[in-house]
DNA sequence: GGATCGATCGGCT
DNA sequence: GCCGATCGATCCG
């Protein structure tokens, strides 16, 4: 068990978001510790992506993408859900990786349907007053390695969801699953 | 200022 | 499979 450091982060976003596949998050909310394993990621990369935020270059809401490695983004989507992302790449290269599975490690929550990226944030508390927060040196989020090797034959590469309206990077392979390890 | 639509989800047909 | 919830960012004028 060991923490991830910032210099996983800052790392070409396509490495990043396979790797944090396996990878475990633990909040810190009112006392309480929550932990969850990333099964599913999505990478955004730079102004180039006509899928990212990024493409209509930076803003107050998107503005953390520009920022350091290892940020936290966190944004409001259709008004309803905050959804996770984790800057990566050099600072001033705008990429991100979207958290879109988890898997609650804690026994009594094994009942619930579904994790993706909006109910996730709900499972964990995280809303965008975590917006900016470096999970490299936070104790309110922060990332674990449990040192388990995940085997490349269980990643699968899948196009992201959710993004037709983009046009040259619509069908890019960026999402990132984790399937079950028997 | 006003219209449109989104990196979603749950409920219903 | 479709639709409504709900609000902020973007685009047009």
């Amino acid at each position: 068990m060991k923490k991830i450091s910032q210099d996983f982060f800052q790392r070409d976003t396509l490495t990043v978001a396979r790797e944090l596949l396996g990878k475990v998050l633990v909040r810190n909310y009112q006392g309480r510790i929550i932990k969850a394993k990333i099964v599913e990621t999505e990478a955004y990369i730079g102004e180039e992506d006509d899928a990212c935020h990024a493409r209509h270059g930076r803003t107050s809401r998107n503005e953390v993408m520009w920022g350091e490695a290892g940020h936290l983004y966190v944004y409001l989507c259709m008004g309803l859900h905050n959804l996770l992302n984790i800057v990566t790449e050099e600072k001033d290269k705008p990429a991100a990786v979207l958290i879109r599975k988890i898997e609650p490690l804690s026994g009594k929550d094994k009942n619930l349907k579904s994790y993706g990226p909006g109910n996730l944030t709900r499972y964990l508390k995280i809303d965008r007053s975590l917006n900016g927060v470096d999970i490299t040196k936070s104790k309110e989020l922060y990332l674990i390695d449990d040192g388990k090797k995940i085997n490349p034959k269980n990643i699968e590469m899948l196009p992201r969801v959710g993004i037709e309206y983009a046009k040259t990077h619509k069908d890019k392979l960026w999402r990132f699953v984790l399937k079950n390890e028997k």
